[in-house]
DNA sequence: GTTGACCTTCCAGCGGGGGGAAGCCTTAGA
DNA sequence: TCTAAGGCTTCCCCCCGCTGGAAGGTCAAC
């Protein structure tokens, strides 16, 4: 197979493969003419990759994870917690957007939106902390 | 103010002042020896930018929020439309993130985790896109 | 006068690719 | 037989938002 019908079958762009292939991710034949030639093996590979990587795992995560794959006789403990640890980021990252959000939604209801120039966004923005203290007391 | 001054008022590191006057967020004035001279004015609109990207705001936005902040005739409008749309990109992260979690969650609950070699976390990211499309009808 | 803390510029790199140029290779069609 | 189209190759720069580090100037204290 070409870099072409890899890509279709494993939904990656050719640059993202030709890119894997520089961080050693999968390791394609080359035929006599240059072009990189891909294996149902490799096939494979990157299709397990693209799945990860929409999981959200790491470069790094998605590296130990097919020498795991490759692995028959892994322990699945090792998985589960390279999994679990990515949950917690995963966790941590929707808290942080939330709060982000909590905040956000709260000024955007604030502000009246209209052609005056008054606004409790920018207001609260340009806040000093010390008054940032203060709301957060009287509120 | 120099540079370290005002970066132990706005909480942002010196490199990323410099950077915010590189990408012309700020223009301190320069003193006879070359260093950076910030005014109140620029201490409060570093304290400012470190309140928008706290919030998640691009720098692009920044720039926006910053310019309609020293617009005194700003339409308040113009700002909630800014903050809306960056709530949607928000609300947008998080949908994608919690779907990532739920089936992540799903596989971590699924594997044993234990010595033995079998894996469902691998065996999902190793599955084919038809065997998903049965999975998905037959649960 | 010498330390040490500050400041300056410049260059490189992170993750995870994307865009596009310049140039082969191959195949189909006129 | 020529040509055009589409694939493939390498190469280098670009994105965001910084961060680290090297090499050197400056300033205040002792």
């Amino acid at each position: 197979m070409n870099i072409g019908d890899v890509a279709d079958l494993s939904g990656l762009p050719a640059k993202t493969i030709r890119y894997y292939e520089d961080i050693g991710l999968v390791k394609p034949l080359r035929s006599s003419n240059g072009y990189r030639t891909f294996r149902e093996s490799d096939a494979h590979k990157l299709a397990f990759l693209g799945r990860a990587r929409a999981l959200g795992f790491t470069i790094e995560d998605c590296r130990n994870l097919l020498a795991l794959y490759e692995d028959e006789e892994r322990a699945s403990a090792v998985v589960k917690e390279i999994a679990k640890q990515h949950l917690e980021r995963i966790d941590g990252k929707i808290a942080e957007l939330k709060e982000m959000r909590a905040t956000l939604a709260h000024l955007v209801q604030e502000c009246a939106g209209d052609h005056r120039p008054d606004c409790p966004i920018l207001a609260d923005l340009a806040m000093k902390r010390r008054d940032e203290d203060d709301r957060r007391k009287s509120t």
